[in-house]
RNA sequence: CGGGGCGUAGCGCAGUUCGGUUAGCGCACCUGCCUUGGGAGCAGGGGGCCGGAAGUUCGAAUCUUCUCGCCCCGACCA
C-alpha cells in the first residue's frame, strides 16, 4: 500500500478524550475515531490490525474442532423471554421495537441464539459433541464506556458455546479451549495469566479468566507467588486462623453513639481497633431484605454473598428499607435481637468476643455482643472479601494484588439454557438426554488495545509481528531523487509478493516519515536515503530495536526474510 | 443515577469573569518558493450558524432559561 494513497490521518498532538496509552495511541496513529460515547470506527490501518487478531482467533478456534456460524446481532425478545432473561438482564442490554411494535434486542452475548439453533437442528447423541462459535458485533449499554475500545458500548467479541452429552466431555472441550486460548493469545504477543474466577449462582461450576496484568485493568487479581494460586478479587478466598478469645463474656450493655456511625468513627470513639466490631449491613436480595455481618476490619464480596444467598440480583438496601428492617437509621443495625430477617456471618465473626454493634436505634451502640449468647445466624460463610497481603489459602504464604484487563473468558455453564429453553437429544436408547453446555467468549478489539498497551514506547506502537497490520515499511527519504524513488519501489513491489509491505512515497520531509514509521509501529522499516546515495545500501531497522544495518539489495530478500523468521518465531 | 467538568476550524486551545470592530493562536490543509536523515523555513490562502433552541439587549461566543452531546470520579457490571 502506498502511504500517499491511504487514509492515515495520524495526530501530533495527543487527543484530550483519550486517558490510558493504547487509546492514545490508537487515536493518533489513526487506527480509531471515536463516533460517539463507547461506538468507534476503525479506519483502515487499526482494522487492518483487528482482522489479524481475528484472523488468529478463527485459526485456533477451528484448530480447536470450533465450527463458526453467523447469528443476526438483532434478535427477537421472545428469545430471550423464553430462557426468562429479558426481565432479568438489566439495561445494558438494548432493547428496541420494529415498526410493527415486536421487541428486539440488540444482543449482549448469544446463549439463546445458539440454544436455539442446536435445539432446532440437533436431535441425536450422535450429533453431540458440538461446539459452535460466532465472531461478531456485540452491544451492551454500558453505564460507562471508558478507555476507548477497552470499554465500549459496540465491540467485536469471539464467542463460543459447546453441548455436551456429559461433565467429563464438557470437561474436556473446556480444557481444549483454554488451550486454545493460550496459544491464541500467546500468538497475539500477549502475556496473558488464567485466574479462577467466579462461576455463579446459576448452575455455573467453573470459570477461568484471561487476564492482562495491565495498571488500567479494571479488575483486580490475587495472586501467590509461592505456590502459584490466582484468583479475581470476586473468587479469592484467604486463608485466615482465627484466634479464638478465651475472655469471660461480659453482660452487653447500651451505650450512647451520638452521630458515630463508621466503624472508624466507632473505633476513635471506643478508643479500640475496628476488629472488635461486628458490621452489619442490610441488603435486598431479589427485593427480600436480609442482613450480611462481617469483622468491622472486613468488607463483604458481594459476589461470594450473593452465592450463598443463590440469589440472582443483590443490592444494598436502600435508608427507608434499613429504617423498616431494624427500626433504626443508617449506621446503628445490627442483628442483635432482630426478628423476620436472614443473617448471613461471615466466619470471622464466629470469633468475636465481647464485640460492639449497633443496638437498631438511633445514637447507640451495644458493647459486649456475642455470637450465639445474643444473635444467631442463619448462614455462616466465607463472604469476606480478599485483601492484599491476606494468606493464600492453598499454602499460607501472603497474596500479592494487581490490576487486569479481562480479554477472555471461559465458563462451564451447566444446564441454565438447556433447560430453560427445552433442548434435548436422543440417547441409544431412545431416551431424552438433556445437554450440558460450556460458554466461552474473547474481547477481540480490547485484546487489540491490550497489545498495544504491552507493546508500545514513547515514540509510539510496537506491533508484534502477528498482529501488525503492515510488516514491513520502506521509507523514501527524499521522493525528488528518482533513482531511489525507483529502487524503493523495485523493492516494494518485490517485497509485496511475500509480505505486506507499506511504502512512504508521500512528498513529506524525512523527519514526518520516521516520526510516523515509528507511531504506527511497523515492526520492520527499510530506508531508501543516504547510504543508497553514497554505497548503494539499504538501511533496516527493527521498531523495537534501536540500532540500523546496511545491507546492499542483492542480500536484501534473505536478511529481511532471516528478521521476519525470528520475528514471527519470538512471539 | 449522584458529584465534578467541558462543548469556539480536522486536532489542541485562548477569548466568556465585567456584552461592544470583521472571533483569534499553534498544528493540520491549499498555492508558490526553498529544503530533503527525526514532526524545517518564507510568502500567500481556504475553512466557524462560537453544540442547539428560546429569551434579555441598540448589540450576545460572552448574560438568563431550557435542551443535546461528551469527559472524569462514584455507584453498577455474565
Amino acid at each position: 500500500m502506498r502511504l500517499s494513497r491511504m487514509l492515515l490521518p495520524t495526530l501530533r498532538e495527543n487527543p484530550k478524550d483519550a486517558e490510558i496509552d493504547s487509546h492514545v495511541l490508537m487515536l493518533r496513529a489513526g487506527l480509531l475515531r471515536k463516533m460517539g460515547a463507547g461506538l468507534y470506527t476503525f479506519l483502515p490501518l487499526g482494522f487492518k490490525s483487528l482482522l489479524k487478531v481475528t484472523a488468529i482467533v478463527r485459526d485456533e478456534m477451528n484448530r480447536a474442532g470450533a465450527q463458526e456460524m453467523l447469528p443476526p446481532i438483532l434478535t427477537p425478545a421472545d428469545l430471550w423471554r423464553e430462557s426468562g432473561r429479558f426481565d432479568v438482564m438489566g439495561k445494558e442490554m438494548m432493547r428496541l421495537k420494529d415498526r410493527h411494535e415486536a421487541d428486539l434486542v440488540l444482543g449482549p452475548t448469544h446463549e439463546e441464539a445458539f440454544t436455539a439453533a442446536v435445539r432446532e437442528n440437533v436431535h441425536s447423541y450422535r450429533d453431540l459433541p458440538l461446539t459452535l462459535y460466532q465472531i461478531n458485533t456485540k452491544f451492551r449499554d454500558e453505564i460507562r464506556p471508558r478507555f476507548g475500545i477497552m470499554r465500549c458500548r459496540e465491540f467485536i467479541m469471539m464467542d463460543a458455546y459447546s453441548f455436551h452429552l456429559d461433565e467429563t466431555d464438557l470437561d474436556q472441550i473446556y480444557q481444549e479451549v483454554g488451550q486454545a486460548y493460550r496459544r491464541i493469545f500467546k500468538r497475539c504477543g500477549l502475556n496473558v495469566t488464567p485466574v479462577l474466577a467466579d462461576s455463579g449462582a446459576m448452575g455455573g461450576s467453573v470459570s477461568e479468566e484471561f487476564m492482562v496484568p495491565s495498571t488500567v485493568g479494571e479488575d483486580t487479581i490475587f495472586q501467590c507467588a509461592s505456590c502459584g494460586y490466582v484468583a479475581n478479587a470476586e473468587r479469592a478466598v484467604s486463608y485466615e486462623e482465627y484466634k479464638r478469645d478465651f475472655a469471660p463474656l461480659r453482660e452487653k450493655e447500651e451505650t450512647a453513639t451520638p452521630n458515630v456511625r463508621t466503624i472508624d468513627e466507632l473505633a476513635a470513639f471506643f478508643k479500640t481497633t475496628p476488629d472488635r466490631f461486628i458490621k452489619s449491613l442490610v441488603y435486598k436480595a431479589e427485593g427480600k431484605p436480609v442482613m450480611a455481618v462481617i469483622r468491622g476490619d472486613l468488607e463483604i464480596n458481594e459476589t461470594k454473598l450473593k452465592n450463598v444467598l443463590k440469589c440472582a440480583e443483590l443490592e444494598l438496601a436502600d435508608e427507608d428499607t434499613i429504617k423498616t428492617v431494624t427500626g433504626a437509621p443508617v449506621g446503628f443495625a445490627s442483628p442483635v435481637g432482630l426478628r423476620n430477617i436472614t443473617v448471613i456471618a461471615d466466619k470471622s465473626v464466629e470469633f468475636i468476643v465481647n464485640g460492639i454493634t449497633g443496638a437498631n436505634k438511633k445514637d447507640t451502640h451495644i458493647v459486649n455482643v456475642n455470637p450465639e449468647r445474643d444473635f444467631t445466624s442463619q448462614i455462616i460463610a466465607d463472604i469476606r472479601l480478599t485483601r492484599d497481603g491476606d494468606l493464600c489459602p492453598e499454602c499460607r504464604k501472603p497474596l500479592k494484588s494487581y490490576k487486569g484487563i479481562e480479554v477472555g473468558h471461559v465458563f462451564k455453564l451447566g444446564y441454565k439454557y438447556t433447560e430453560s429453553m427445552h433442548v434435548s437429544v436422543l440417547d441409544k436408547e431412545g431416551k431424552e438426554i438433556r445437554p450440558i453446555m460450556g460458554t466461552y467468549g474473547i474481547g477481540v478489539g480490547r485484546t487489540l488495545a491490550s497489545v498495544i498497551e504491552q507493546n508500545h514506547d514513547e515514540n509510539g506502537i510496537i506491533w508484534p509481528m502477528s498482529v501488525a497490520p503492515y510488516e514491513i515499511i520502506v521509507v523514501i527519504v527524499n521522493t525528488q531523487d528518482e533513482e531511489a524513488v525507483k529502487a524503493a519501489f523495485g523493492i516494494y513491489e518485490d517485497l509485496s509478493r511475500k509480505y505486506e509491505v507499506l511504502i512512504d512515497d508521500r512528498d513529506e520531509r524525512p523527519g514526518v516519515k520516521f516520526k510516523d514509521a515509528d507511531l504506527i509501529g511497523i515492526p520492520i522499516r527499510i530506508t531508501v536515503g543516504k547510504s543508497f546515495k553514497e554505497e548503494g545500501k539499504l538501511e533496516l531497522k527493527e521498531r523495537k530495536k534501536a540500532e540500523k544495518e546496511f545491507v546492499s539489495l542483492s542480500d536484501l530478500t534473505v536478511k529481511i526474510g532471516e528478521i521476519y523468521d525470528r520475528l514471527m518465531a519470538n512471539e
